[in-house]
Parts: structure tokens; C-alpha cells; sequence
DNA sequence: TCTATATATTGCTAATTAGCAATATGGAGG
DNA sequence: CCTCCATATTGCTAATTAGCAATATATAGA
């Protein structure tokens, strides 16, 4: 029961439901989502740290960047379930839309500091 | 995107999915979900508004008693799917089991004021 | 109409959480 | 070793929320 409501809570901030739409694209850095999202580094690192722990996605560090992905769901039978509904949900949303087309122009050399 | 969070947000509290779990085996009043909760009628009214707001329960009026059900899902893409894998998921949760259980046992004659 | 009963609403408190700024960690390259 | 850079952690604040007691609403029956 904790772990279904872990992934339900992981599921109910809609920052968090952003990245894992933008991941079914491609694998993603921490700089890379908290240009496309906008909001504050240390935010995005929390969100993703919940990702995680849910089981939702997992992390592959490069050097000094740390690369998320989905996860392969199995860690739980909520999380392949899950993962699998949302890549096709939330598609017609235009929030969602053009979220995944401005994750398209984004590529982590042109984000150094501004 | 609203309608998504306040789905994902109605299954992330124990007690919320617990009453799901319970109407998947019969219809049920308040008085009763609060005697197998055993949580404060004004607490488990609060749940059904919620519930029935994420378009996951419908209530039915009969006199006194307010009957609750699970709703067909028709209300959005994710209820039918959600409603639908909860029928199997946390089963196997001994915390479930035992609700289910205890929940066979509980009629609304039998609850007159304590 | 008066009373009893089931449910809903209101007002409050404690706990949780999203967000940020500031700081810490740790790898890469001079 | 020293600096830069990406990420993680910490400490804080504002907003949300689960819970309860008290009260309001509404229906059934005398």
C-alpha cells in the first residue's frame, strides 16, 4: 500500500507528470528539464528524486551530468502499468504538446549560464 | 491536465483507495465506510466529495442514506483505466484483505448510535 | 409539529509539500 | 591544487490537506 500511494503521489504534481511525458521522448538532464519546465534547479532535482523513489524513472550518471530516463517499471506492478497508460494520455493536451515541442529545441550545450 | 492531477490526487490518500477497494464488493452508505475506516463520519464525507469530484464513485440518494458506487469511469480516459486495474491491484495487501473482510460484516441495521 | 437519524458543511489545527535561495558535493580540466 | 560546472542538499516559507468537533441540513416517523 505505501508504494502504490508513493507512485500515486509522484503521479499528482503536474511538474512531475511533465517530466515523465518529456522522457517518452528522450533520455533527459537535470538542466535540460529545468529549461524546458522553468522552474528553480534544486525544485527539479526534488521532483526527479520522488520520480525515482517511485520507481517511475531512473538516473545514469555521465561525468557531471545526470541522465533520467523512464524506468522499466519493475519495480512494482503500478509502475509498468502506469508508465504504459501515460504514453498515450495527456497527448491531446496542448500544455503537453507544446511542452514536448520546445523539449525538441532544447539541447544542453546552448545552456550554459546565462 | 486538471482533471488528470485531481484523478491521480483522489488515489493518493490510504483511505481513499481503501473505500474504492471496499466498493468493488457492494455499494455502501457513509455510516458504514466510516465503521470500517473507523475514521470520523465528517472525515469520510470529505473522501466521497472527492472521490465523486475525480469522477471515480457516484452517490446515490435513498431517504436518509447517501449509497455509494463506483462510477462506469465514463468521466474521463484515465477512471475507466484506473477503476479498472485497482479491481486487481493491492489485493494481495493484507491491510486489504483484511478491510474486505471486516467489511462483509458490517450492516447498516447494526450501527445505531454507539 | 417535534424528534431522531444520516449526511454535509464549517472552522480549526497539525502535518505535508512545492517552491526558492544559499550552500555543499563531486567530477573535469587547467 | 584550484576553478568551473552540473547536480544534490539544506533551510526556510507559503500553500495544501487530512483530521476532528461542532453545527447545519434534510428526511422519516410519531
Amino acid at each position: 500500500m505505501k508504494d502504490f500511494i508513493k507512485v500515486m503521489k509522484a503521479l499528482s504534481d503536474p511538474n512531475r507528470v511533465k517530466v515523465l511525458k518529456m522522457l517518452q521522448h528522450r533520455p533527459m538532464c537535470v538542466c535540460e528539464i529545468q529549461a524546458a519546465l522553468d522552474i528553480a534547479q534544486p525544485t527539479v532535482s526534488k521532483h526527479l528524486k520522488g520520480l525515482e523513489e517511485a520507481g517511475l524513472v531512473r538516473c545514469e550518471k555521465d561525468g557531471l551530468w545526470a541522465n533520467y530516463n523512464l524506468s522499466d517499471g519493475a519495480s512494482s506492478p503500478y509502475t509498468a502499468s502506469l508508465l504504459g497508460n501515460l504514453r498515450h494520455w495527456l497527448d491531446q493536451e496542448p500544455e503537453i504538446a507544446a511542452l514536448i515541442d520546445k523539449t525538441q529545441k532544447i539541447r544542453r550545450e546552448n545552456l550554459r549560464k546565462k
